[in-house]
RNA sequence: GCCCCCAUCGUCUAGAGGCCUAGGACACCACCCUUUCAAGGUGGCGGCACGGGUUCGAAUCCCGUUGGGGGUGCCA
């Protein structure tokens, strides 16, 4: 009987939550949804110096936000490294009694020094028939045996290494501690995973990992190494330099779907000529073998596209409860007494097809909500430059004062004057929503200006008038 | 330096020897529509890194060159 595949996804809790560790977790998340298997959780928080619990609850959070979530039947854990620390020095004992490890108590500086009076790199195996036993200061390293170790890898297919380029490395700290290896590997044995699927950075780990495996008595995991992801510069995404927080796209108001869709396009494509699919096509689609070998540039205008589609798509009501978050509350611009659900209502259809990002939403439609509109000084300016600006404002404010408070009324007001000064709507529109919005450019005018209502907007033209004087 | 991986429009990709005059998407440009800005529609720009093989035939297979990337920690 063969067993169901068990995948995993082990992150470092030592920062935001990574957009390539999203695409790492998504391919795995969908390899078990395919399968039938589990997406194991472990959070592998061994380094003190750089793990933060709060790190943790952003991973578990962002993960959910990808509908990765604990709750469902595929999902297990989350486990935590730390934990198993006792199962890892067991499994290094065991491997230094079998004779496939041995201790050394050479100073990184010693290992230097040796190196470069040999003119080779890396540590040069000075302690393998040493004997010694375990000691403070003392490392714990792997003998790596002669010969070649083959790792077959579900993207690149058979990559072969000379154990002759693989040095000695560290299993146990000279404080005790285990290193990622070995509880990288331990903790793989002990969760019974079957499948590996991580990013290529992790390719060179592989040979030494599968030979704990053996070592340890198990056949090694099925591997897959994925492409990195890369920024402009088509270095590896870092946290330093690149903007990589999931967290930071989520808070600017990218949707989780587009998110999900965006990054399963990265090395990887649906079928068809449409990139943008629902995420069942994707899941029923998804093929290792047919990911790409080469690192992917992420692309945010890109992201920004697929998410400008997903709102658009989205029902009206569905696009104002998502973009609530940014109406009420803290990230509102405006206090939330002011704010009116039922006139944002109206709006919401006309500024749907003009946001790329959920965050852009309260700029569009904020001076409905204030007393006065900001005005933007440049916009101000370019709109009253025309000789006719003001004349013809004061005209449209005189015949807005009786005429019928319609959106069609309205035009038909602005276009009449327009036709007297032989203007176009789209010139004799400037100066007007520059008074009652304070830009130049924003959604239809006549819509906002009818929810607005006669007084206000009387109100705002006088103004614009007053300042333009 | 050494080890490993990779190479199709600017970018993400389709392409499993003839379906390729290389398809789609983002970006960009033009036009149409239009109440500014969007959205939508139509069209355009733009690519198989190079050199050798193999084959009747190569973007696809092989070798080399060049170019990129990853790794080279008592980080993960």
């Amino acid at each position: 009987m063969t067993q169901r595949p068990r995948y995993r996804f082990a992150p470092s809790p030592t920062g935001f939550f990574h957009v390539g560790g999203a695409r790492t977790a998504l391919y795995n998340w969908i390899l078990a949804l395919q399968t039938g298997g589990k997406f194991v959780l472990r959070i592998e928080d061994t380094d003190d110096s750089r793990n933060n619990p709060q790190w943790t609850q952003g991973i578990l959070d962002a993960l959910s936000w990808l509908g990765i979530d604990p709750s469902d039947s595929h999902f297990e854990g989350p486990f935590f490294q730390s934990a198993n620390a006792a199962l890892h020095v067991e499994a290094a004992e065991k491997l230094f009694a079998q004779g496939d490890a041995y201790y050394c108590d050479l100073t990184s500086e010693e290992i230097q020094k040796r190196s470069k009076e040999s003119g080779k790199p890396g540590y040069d195996g000075f302690s393998r028939d040493r004997n010694l036993g375990p000691g403070s200061g003392r490392v714990l390293r792997f003998k790596v045996p002669a010969g070649s170790t083959t790792v077959q890898d579900e993207v690149r297919g058979t990559v072969e290494f000379d154990n002759a380029t693989i040095e000695d490395f560290v299993l146990l700290r000279g404080n005790g501690s285990p290193v990622f290896l070995l509880a990288n590997v331990v903790d793989d044995v002990t969760q019974d995973i079957t499948h590996v699927v991580r990013a290529e950075e992790h390719l060179p780990n592989a040979p030494k990992q599968q030979m704990i495996w053996r070592a340890l008595g198990h056949q090694p995991p099925s591997w897959a190494h994925v492409p990195v992801l890369v920024n402009e510069q088509r270095k590896k995404l870092s946290k330093r330099r690149d903007k990589v927080a999931v967290e930071q796209y989520r808070e600017e108001g990218i949707l989780a779907a587009a998110m999900k869709n965006y990054l399963m396009t990265l090395g990887w494509a649906p079928t068809g000529d449409t990139e943008i699919v629902p995420f069942e096509k994707i899941t029923a689609e998804f093929d290792l073998s047919s990911v790409n070998h080469s690192p992917a540039f992420f692309d945010i205008v890109k992201l920004h596209s697929f998410n400008a589609d997903y709102i658009r798509a989205m029902s009206v009501g569905e696009f104002i409860d998502a973009c609530l978050p940014w109406l009420t509350g803290a990230k509102a611009p405006w206090s939330t007494a002011s704010f009116d659900a039922k006139v944002f209502a109206e709006m919401a259809p006309l500024v749907q097809t003009r946001v790329q990002l959920l965050q852009d939403v309260p700029s569009m439609v904020d001076f409905l909500f204030c007393d006065l509109p900001t005005i933007d000084d440049a916009a101000f300016t370019k709109a009253f430059a025309p000789e006719w600006a003001s004349a013809t404002l004061i005209e449209i404010r005189d015949a807005f004062k009786t005429c019928e408070f319609t959106p069609d009324a309205l035009k038909a007001v602005v276009e009449a004057v327009g036709e007297k000064h032989s203007l176009k709507l789209g010139k004799m529109q400037a100066p007007l929503r520059v008074a009652v919005t304070g830009r130049s450019v924003g959604p239809p005018l006549f819509e906002p200006i009818v929810l607005l209502g006669r007084e206000a907007v009387l109100k705002r033209i006088d103004a614009a008038l007053k300042k333009q004087t």
